[in-house]
DNA sequence: ATTACTAAGTTACGAGTAA
DNA sequence: TTTACTCGTAACTTAGTAA
């Protein structure tokens, strides 16, 4: 999205148009971005257009809202600027054990995988993943994670098959360290994956339905201290 | 500044530019922004010219540092994402009492400022200002107050003599309640000034030197739970 | 009052390229 | 390789208005 576009949304963001349906002209909105009414109102068309807002015109001002889309851009942007400052060496999750499909023995197995884990973790994996289901609601912590600089596994083919990369963190669930595997592409899942060097559900004595705590950490990154307010 | 611009600022201190002077490319720039080269090598130049960064040509690549100035936008434009995502309900400060320039007592009896105390603070503040010194770098702080919700002291003449508008904001000292009162107009002072119902001095005992602790609260805004990481 | 169209003016972009 | 200039064109802006 142009830069110009995500300064108005951040605009009607701190006019409070996430929580409420915001009345407010192209006039006053000109004057906030210092520019034209004819811009403003321009803007306001191309956020309804790509989705980032909803209005309903009045006949004088009219409402705006934005949507979970404008909402996401808004936390990405944000999400930046954590990192540049106020860098979390630590995200905690809370989650529940599940079942997976058994995908993670075949995967653990894969000749490509293990190598590369033996080499940048230290370790040869215990076959399959422990899974933990988190809340769909802390996909931003995943997509920070994203950003962040963690161990990366390369992408590899075998046989024609493509294997897609994955980035690991150094983790701890319930205190046990283990190392999260995130894939580098596709959508976000609420289903986080585990590897060990032991057989994770017998080490942690876990079974389906368990709920977890768990410590990620990160790597060592630029961090500026600035507006440390307590609590 | 132009939004295209603070992206790019915003872009350079992901790659560390705050810290460090970093070795980059406008190539390598131009694939981040997605852009041109020329166009990111434009930035640049714009960038140096507004003060924002300071540049080291090399024969390849250049070093790129973000000066003072180019911080205060990106803190700037941070404390706005921070109103619109976690705004803080408290402020912290930690300071040093400090005598005043007898500057508080002559504003105190001012009817104007008076009236507007007592009708919406409701009380007469005794005469005078407590003053507590506060370390300069706490500015984003003072910014981050003058944007928030406060109670409006409106500007009026007395006089001929025209007498600035104020905000204040209920605080506590050490935990007794006092008022924080902010100019609104005006550059940052280190110095802030606080009133009471009784002599904040005695009810506080206090002397010059003494080193307090200020907790600033904020009044009702909007606020959207996102990443909410712990510690 | 509004929003937002048209048209003309202004700024920004990027291919080509020099240094 | 770089950076950054020129310049034709694409994109954006805004005055003037209509609805």
């Amino acid at each position: 999205m142009k830069p110009y576009l995500i300064q108005m949304l951040k605009e009607l963001a701190l006019l409070g148009a996430i929580k409420n349906r915001i009345e407010v002209s192209s006039m006053e909105l000109s004057e906030k971005l210092l520019t034209s009414q004819q811009t403003a109102s321009r803007y306001l068309l191309e956020l309804d257009t790509n989705g980032t807002i909803e209005r309903e015109m009045g006949i004088k001002k009219q409402l705006i809202h934005i949507t979970k889309d404008g909402l996401d851009v808004l936390q990405n942007e944000f999400l930046e600027y954590k990192q540049i400052f106020a860098l979390p060496q630590r995200i905690y999750f809370i989650g529940t054990i599940v079942s997976g499909k058994k995908e993670g023995s075949y995967y653990t197995a894969i000749e490509g995988y293990q190598s590369q884990f033996k080499k940048k973790l230290g370790f040869n994996p215990y076959p399959g993943t422990l899974n933990v289901q988190i809340d769909t609601m802390e996909k931003n912590k995943l997509r920070f994670l994203r950003k962040v600089e963690g161990i990366e596994i390369e992408p590899f083919e075998d046989n024609k098959k493509i294997f897609g990369g994955v980035k690991c963190f150094h983790a701890c669930i319930n205190a046990i360290n283990t190392i999260l595997v995130l894939p580098l592409r596709g959508h976000y899942s609420n289903i986080l994956e585990f590897i060990s060097e032991s057989y994770l559900r017998d080490s942690l004595r876990l079974e389906d339905g368990n709920k977890v705590h768990i410590l990620v950490t990160i790597e060592d990154q630029l961090s500026c201290e600035v507006n440390n307010e307590k609590q």
